[in-house]
RNA sequence: GCGCCCGUAGCUCAGCGGAUAGAGCGCUUGCCUCCGGAGCAAGAGGCCAGAGGUUCGAGUCCUCUCGGGCGUACCA
């Protein structure tokens, strides 16, 4: 195929010389029709335009005209010419008679040059099939990539956006690789950080020696604790923040807070409290905790609260716009959702829960300490995470060549911190840590802004890591490159990490690179672990591989059992990840679970059934890849129906597609490729009979047969996704 | 404020500066005695958010406007 292109740029720029033009690059592509195979170029139309330009300017006219002049004065003579040099480009390609050129032909000022499809197609199925697995990738590039994907933070859950994340950087690896580069997956896990200190910690208060007796059953128990621990130490904040937010939108809470808390002082309640939260929602201003004296008073204010959002509710009445004033953000229902979910903790949390943040800092400090009992409960905790990522990256098929964990880059980090401050690219700022970094660059407008390097008591942040993780990617690993694959939410800070380490004089930072891609959201609003809205992702696998089950039974009952169960996994996760990637990087992905069970249209089981119906024909034949490239002298399909020339031509771009889809780092380009060829295969078995064809016929058919299986498994491969036999 | 991203069919999305802007879902109508109906064929459905510009040629590149999302000092 490469050849095939070749000759024909080889042949367009002959008849270019021959007509009297000098050397230029040529643009080829596909002839973008149906039932085609063959490249197109546009040359005529830069020449055209080119020519008659010239011709003016040689006669004078153009002087004195505006460029808009020139042009309009030129247009009609430019229309004109193209179709003329593409019939004398197109009749010298033809009169060179190159035996791979079935015909050249000029159309719409485009010169076509169709192959001779049985000239080359024993070639290109030869190349396929000959290549097998191999089919598709580039010549060895010279350069060692790393890329980071996973992440995940233990004694959290591993959910929904997490798989995007893996997915993506699965594939990006894949292919990365098939263009030829080296490449090295590494993952990064997010074994310490506040968020374990804060899991830990209720743990430890609230929760020791109640975990699961099942050790696989520990990592998803801990996320729930951490999910717990959130709650707790947010809960004053979110109390006084809605009724900061009622303050503001809820016009009959406001009218009557008057009453309520009058009821509240004549039970008894401090007055001085009352006093301040009476001016502070009258006035719709924030209620600062630490102007509240009497832990008694919110938990006493709140069931009276519950009374007014409940009469609300019951006896709703037109909401009246007022000048000025915000929209409502919650409907009469939601504040009362909201308050409920307040209110089941209300009377056990509110009082205790203003110690808990000092408590919280004490525990950070236990593991600064590295005090050993702490230590030994983190590095238990922990594994109860790991277990299970394993067990999905397993599933997942992600595997890494490095796994770094936070925990290991805090002291190398702190050093490089050390060393920024000595430097005085690091300056103490607030009492912590900082670069600020558009005043070391002089830039005067907001750009780079300021990234905090430490925290004030001197323990690490994610920034502080991620500097001695930078340098070990180059230093220790000796990569050429390095591409962080993290969610778009990180793109400023990763320009911050990288621009310290060029102001630090690491030149390599130029050399690293954050991938970002968009969030994933649910079809009710955005994933928070707060609301515990994410779905996990064993869930929603085991959802879809139940569907998948299903289906088989419906479909194909007499599948053996364990094929079936292989086949449900393949098209569960198939389906799952090829839904993750058919979407581009900067598109936001909503995950809608009643659609990740449909496998009907546009998805992997589209896929996987032309490839397992290619399989099926050639297992008829009992034809192998081996048996029919032993075939391939004299290869002849006799008149190539369209369907079978489209599927040439799909077979044969696959290499290219590799290498843009590397060069932009998008795995869409890879779904598209392979949905569009087994598109084009389903045409090929509708139209032409295979089995059924006369020979020479069938015996091409099969071998086309197989080299589509081949291009479609090898695609499909590059996505993390296994193409199955039968289904 | 500043910065990044998105805006294409009812919905979800493709679309390398090039030929008649395409899929899937949903809707309407056909197709299993025929290599597997997880499929195929046909139909309806578009001022490519708007305005300028660059170009022989703009959904695609540039500028501005509008609408939406995200980020913006001790979370990761």
């Amino acid at each position: 195929m490469a050849r095939g292109e070749q000759q024909a740029a080889e042949a367009i720029a002959a008849a270019l010389a021959d007509l009297g033009f000098s050397a230029r690059p040529v643009d080829l592509r596909p002839i973008p029709f149906e039932g085609t195979w063959g490249l197109a170029t546009s040359a005529a139309y830069a020449l055209g335009n080119e020519v008659v330009m010239r011709e003016l300017e040689e006669r004078g006219q153009l002087e004195g005209l505006s460029k808009k002049e020139a042009k309009t004065l030129a247009g009609a003579s430019v229309r004109e010419r193209v179709p003329v040099l593409a019939r004398q480009i197109a009749e010298r390609v033809a009169a060179a008679g190159n035996p791979l050129f079935g015909s050249v032909e000029a159309v719409n000022g485009y010169v076509n040059i169709a192959f001779d499809a049985n000239a080359i197609a024993a070639a290109l199925i030869g190349e396929v099939l000959e290549r097998g697995s191999r089919y598709g990738q580039g010549a060895p590039i010279a350069e060692s990539v790393m890329v980071e994907h996973s992440q995940p933070n233990t004694h959290k859950d591993f959910h929904v956006g997490h798989l995007r994340n893996s997915v993506l950087g699965v594939a990006i690896g894949n292919i990365l690789r098939a263009a030829g580069y080296e490449v090295k997956d590494a993952n990064y896990i997010g074994d310490i950080g506040m968020h374990v200190i804060k899991c830990l910690w209720c743990y430890e208060r609230f929760h020791k020696r109640e975990e699961p007796a099942r050790l696989e059953d520990r990592g998803r128990w801990l996320g729930e604790v951490y999910a717990e621990s959130d709650a707790r130490l947010n809960f004053r904040k979110d109390v006084l923040d809605f009724l900061q937010l009622l303050a503001r939108e809820d016009q009959q809470f406001v009218a009557t807070i008057d009453r309520m808390l009058k009821y509240l002082w004549r039970k008894g309640a401090e007055g001085e409290d009352i006093a301040y939260l009476l001016g502070r929602i009258t006035h719709a201003q924030p209620i600062k905790d630490e102007l509240l004296r009497d832990d008694e008073v919110i938990p006493r204010f709140w069931p009276i609260v519950g009374d007014q959002l409940r009469a609300e509710v019951a006896a709703p009445r037109p909401y009246v716009p007022v000048e000025g004033e915000p929209e409502p953000t919650m409907t009469p229902e939601e504040r009362l959702e909201r308050w409920e979910a307040l209110a089941e903790h209300m009377d056990e949390w509110w009082g205790p829960s203003r110690g808990w943040r000092d408590e919280v800092r004490a525990t950070l400090a236990r593991w600064e300490a590295q005090e050993p009992e702490f230590v030994a409960l983190w590095e238990e905790t922990r594994e109860w995470s790991m277990v299970g990522f394993r067990r999905i990256f397993e599933e997942l098929g992600a595997t890494f060549d490095v796994w770094f964990y936070e925990s290991e880059v805090e002291e190398e980090g702190r050093q490089i911190v050390r060393d920024l401050l000595e430097q005085g690219i690091a300056e103490i700022s607030e009492g912590l840590p900082v670069v600020k970094i558009d005043e070391k660059l002089g830039l005067s407008e907001p750009t780079y802004r300021t990234l905090p390097i430490l925290r004030s008591d001197g323990s690490t942040l994610y920034s502080t890591k991620d500097l001695a993780l930078t340098r070990r990617k180059f230093e220790e690993f000796g990569v050429d490159r390095a591409i962080w694959v993290v969610d778009v939410r990180q793109s400023l800070y990763f320009q911050q990490i990288f621009k310290i380490l060029e102001l630090w004089g690491f030149e390599q930072a130029r050399r690293a690179q954050h991938l970002d891609y968009e969030m994933v959201r649910l079809p009710e609003g955005v994933i928070s672990s707060r609301k515990g809205n994410a779905p996990l992702y064993v869930d929603i696998r085991d959802a879809v591989v139940a569907r998948a089950r299903e289906i088989i039974e419906e479909k194909n009952p007499e599948l053996d059992a364990t094929r079936k169960e292989d086949v449900a996994w393949d098209v569960a996760l198939g389906s799952l990840k090829y839904a993750m990637l058919a979407r581009d990087t900067s598109k936001v992905v909503v995950f809608d679970l009643e659609e990740a069970l449909s496998f009907d249209g546009h998805a992997a089981p589209y896929i996987q059934y032309a490839h397992a119906r290619a399989s099926r024909i050639l297992e008829h034949a009992g034809e192998t890849d081996e048996s029919l490239l032993a075939q391939l002298e004299g290869l002849d399909f006799g008149a190539l129906q369209p369907e079978e020339l489209g599927l040439l031509q799909g077979i044969a771009a696959l290499p290219d597609e590799i290498q843009r889809a590397a060069a932009e780092y998008r795995p869409l380009l890879i779904t598209s490729y392979v949905y569009e060829l087994a598109k084009r295969f389903n045409d090929f078995y509708h139209a032409c009979p295979v089995l059924q064809s006369p020979e020479p016929t069938r015996t091409a058919r099969l071998a086309l047969t197989a080299a589509t299986r081949r291009a479609l498994a090898n695609g499909l491969a590059l996505l993390g996704i296994d193409a199955p036999e039968e289904m």
